[in-house]
DNA sequence: GTCTATAATGGGATAGAC
DNA sequence: GTCTATCCCATTATAGAC
């Protein structure tokens, strides 16, 4: 543990606190605690970072959660997306699930970072970087999925895009709440069927009918 | 302010906990700080309260956000339910947006709350219950629109509702990161249109095709 | 009931030894 | 670079006066 860079020693002690603060909040991410779980002197802290909230802002800034939309994309790895893009989106969102229910404290975690960013000078921007990561992941994965099934959006994708992080966030906050997974699973399969109502008509076979996206 | 049963003054502290806590965040919300607001000392805090997390606590129980679906409600009043149904969705989340846009301290202070809530003994059944209330409101909204437009879901109202509070849910945490206000209305046209795709179709008009429910 | 005063703890940050 | 020791402040909670 005591070997490594400069560098190293500041992403041990962040991922320390994302440690700490999944297991007991923000509020309990103490700069005692965070050393005490990256295995340094208190003293030490100060040498890496000039203070805690200083920390904190390094915390957020890491942990922009990349994992969020990766089950779509793996969703795509499989054929299906050209007969059943409802059920590809749905998949994306039942593995985000599956990440969310292995793993409730670390969601948690980012949902507290996020709130506490907003109460920090620059934090609103931080938070809004966040998201527009999150907005761009999903974006590329709804086009993606046109791609795929040789159809195009009757909306705007970008407009979808908020709508899959919208959901992605309501879910979460959602389940974490009532801890309901069956409901949690089945608002998955809602979402993905009235984000695919948005598809273009397939110009060959008659598929469903399409919202038409009003101006 | 002096004035006032046991219970009055227990209330003023509650009260002036939430404003703090919308000001300063949970974390922010000391003794000395709510104490202040009521305008009484500290000492008398533990006359009231044996601690700090009682208080929270009863904050959590007392602030179950009531005017959440009060929109929804309140745009039913006007007629426009029998030939728009998803109009009177729309309206109902733009009115939350609009009390989320004028108040968002006071939103982001219910998110607090209840992700605190999740790490307090006890806390995940009060935030079930909190969810419970939000869920039944959703589902009654649904219902009288069904009722006023002479259709019916074609998917059950329950799973409907919980659509209902993950959008409100994601389209909060989302605006309170981007602060894209346009976006968030968007996203309420989207998502109202969504969920009104689960009316059956009108027996005498032809209206939109309905999305059905698989099992 | 409501206050003042104070105890007891825990926190962030720094000084300085090694 | 990394640690120990320490300072100083804010906090929760209690004791006891009024």
């Amino acid at each position: 543990m005591s070997r490594g860079t400069a560098a190293d020693r500041r992403q041990d002690l962040i991922d320390a606190a994302l440690r700490v603060i999944a297991r007991e909040g923000v509020g309990g991410a103490t700069t005692r605690a965070i050393t005490r779980e990256a295995g340094v002197s208190l003293g030490y802290f100060h040498y890496v970072f000039t203070s805690r909230d200083e920390l904190i802002t390094a915390v957020i800034d890491e942990v922009t959660d990349t994992d969020r939309f990766q089950g779509e994309e793996g969703g795509l790895a499989g054929r299906s997306a050209e007969t059943d893009p409802a059920g590809v989106i749905e998949a994306g969102l039942n593995a985000y699930l599956d990440l969310l229910m292995a793993s409730p404290h670390r969601e948690q975690a980012m949902l507290e970072l996020t709130l506490s960013a907003l109460r920090m000078p620059d934090g609103q921007q931080q938070a809004k970087r966040q998201y527009e990561v999150y907005h761009r992941s999903a974006a590329e994965v709804l086009d993606a999925i046109a791609r795929a099934c040789g159809r195009s959006w009757a909306t705007p994708v970008e407009d979808l895009a908020e709508l899959l992080v919208v959901m992605t966030d309501g879910l979460t906050t959602t389940w974490l709440a009532t801890r309901d997974s069956a409901a949690a699973r089945r608002g998955a399969r809602i979402c993905a069927e009235a984000v695919t109502a948005h598809l273009e008509p397939d110009p060959v076979s008659t598929g469903p009918a399409s919202l038409s996206h009003r101006r």
